[in-house]
RNA sequence: GGAGAGGUUCCCGAGUGGCUAAAGGGGACGGGCUGUAAACCCGUUGGCGAUGCCUACGGAGGUUCGAAUCCUCCCCUCUCCA
């Protein structure tokens, strides 16, 4: 085990804040000097299984725990999954049944393990005490904690104050999460910069209830492909850690070079010496800001997909933009032709090229479709039965054969 | 329970009887350019083989030649009072 104040080092870096280090710093000695590892806690939603980088900068902080010898928890929070949090959204969310929380949960633990030691981490369903909870112990957490203190968390102020609603089960998360770190006994809690409030009301629980305040290691939340709002599935920003090498490799690619120094500040290894060489190299103009992003996009697809996907990958990215290649694969549309000769539109309509027919004729209007190879100029196009190679925009192919 | 404000297209948001498939912005998409699915510039952005028809301004009715706009009832959100 290394010495505590290597520790603390590690796990300081990329983190915005600790609360509170010198309590950390304890805790990391008495472990240390015990041979007791930490109980580190962090918490997921369970109905987002599917894991993408933003969440992988938590699972990486995880991950570097395991490394110093920590025990991680990784609590799925099913309970209040089960009842549906509306989260500030206007739609309800639809409450998850206990065979969606199952199923989730193994796509989290298939996911997980690519990062995670299975043998250091536990992974913890809420609803295994909260179901059992009684009304009393329920209003003994509720009284523990005031509306004022509650309407202290930002984004409850906000609405607030610009008049959208709140549900009151809205205010029951955080000290139900925080109840979670008192059952857990946790020592720290991970969790992104969004959740500082609901680590924090933990902390006062876990007080409450006579136990030592856990310490919190809050995270930046990484900016999704858009490069201002944080990475999530709803906004469908993000880069899912399962999706195809060539898919992880182009969105990564698509990212501005500014959010590229973002993402590698957070989800690259490099050390902290060789971040900031590559930095002042793209000042300079001594290091290409392609091929570093390039290197990264190998990195990161590297870790979730292996090597040699990621390579080829980049190869195909290549061909495909800088040579105005085809793809390795094209898919494939069997098309009934129905009749002797099909409106190109339609074509497109059917094999799902285009949404709408309209969408199609404004699609070639605009040039942006070409039929084996040869741009497409005329809407009113006909094409008989045959197999062709349809490109629409840069990067989207596909081959349609006539039946 | 009482009084008031509001619900518009993917999102935000203008629009108070015909000129409205609805300004503007965002997003998305297409083109140009390039070093990339970066940046920048330009354009497109309900559906239907379509110079027309259908669907759409919270829901259901109504007035009118004509309704996002006016009326009635209902649903939802917010504010203040109790």
């Amino acid at each position: 085990m290394l010495n505590p104040e290597k520790q603390l080092e590690i796990i300081k870096r990329g983190a915005v804040e600790i609360i509170v280090e010198a309590e950390l710093l304890l805790r990391l000695e008495k472990s240390h000097k015990e041979k007791k590892p930490l109980r580190i806690k962090a918490g997921f939603d369970p109905t987002a299984p599917d894991i993408h980088l933003g969440h992988t900068v938590l699972l990486e902080k995880m991950r570097q725990f395991q490394e110093l010898g920590h025990e991680v928890i990784f609590l799925i929070g099913d309970f209040t999954g089960m009842i549906g949090d509306p989260s500030g959204k206007s739609e309800t969310r639809k409450p998850l049944t206990k065979e969606d929380v199952r199923e989730n949960a193994g796509t989290y633990r298939e996911q997980i393990f690519k990062l995670l030691d299975p043998e250091k981490t536990t992974i913890e369903f809420n609803s295994s005490w909260m179901s059992k909870m009684t009304p009393d112990g329920f209003i003994r957490l509720l009284s523990s904690y005031t509306v004022a203190r509650m309407l202290e968390r930002e984004d409850f102020k906000e609405r607030y104050r610009s008049q959208s609603p709140i549900g009151i089960h809205e205010f029951m998360y955080p000290l139900i999460q925080g109840y979670d770190s008192v059952v857990l006994k946790a020592d720290v809690e991970l969790g992104g910069t969004d959740q500082k409030f609901n680590l924090i009301v933990g902390r006062e629980l876990q007080k409450e209830y006579g136990q030592k305040p856990q310490c919190l290691v809050l995270m930046p939340l990484l900016e999704g492909t858009d490069g201002v709002k944080k990475m999530s599935k709803s906004l469908g920003n993000y880069i899912g850690i399962t999706e195809p090498a060539s898919e992880m490799f182009g969105k990564i690619m698509s990212v501005t070079d500014g959010l590229m120094l973002r993402y590698y500040e957070l989800l690259s290894r490099i050390s902290l010496n060789e971040l900031s060489a590559l930095k002042e190299g793209i000042k300079a103009g001594s290091v290409h800001p392609k091929e570093a992003k390039e290197a990264l996009a190998v990195e990161v697809v590297e870790r979730y997909r292996g090597r040699e996907e990621a390579l080829r990958a980049k190869e195909e990215f290549e061909h495909i933009f800088k040579g105005k290649g085809l793809p390795d694969e094209v898919p494939c549309f069997k098309l009934r032709w129905d009749e002797d000769e099909l409106w190109a539109p339609k074509i497109m309509k059917l094999s799902g090229l285009a949404s709408s027919t309209g969408e199609a004729i404004r699609l070639i209007t605009q040039g942006g479709v070409s039929v084996d190879d040869e741009r497409l100029t005329d809407p009113e196009a006909r094409l008989r039965k045959g197999s062709y190679l349809f490109k629409v925009g840069k990067r989207k192919f596909m081959r349609i054969e006539g039946l």
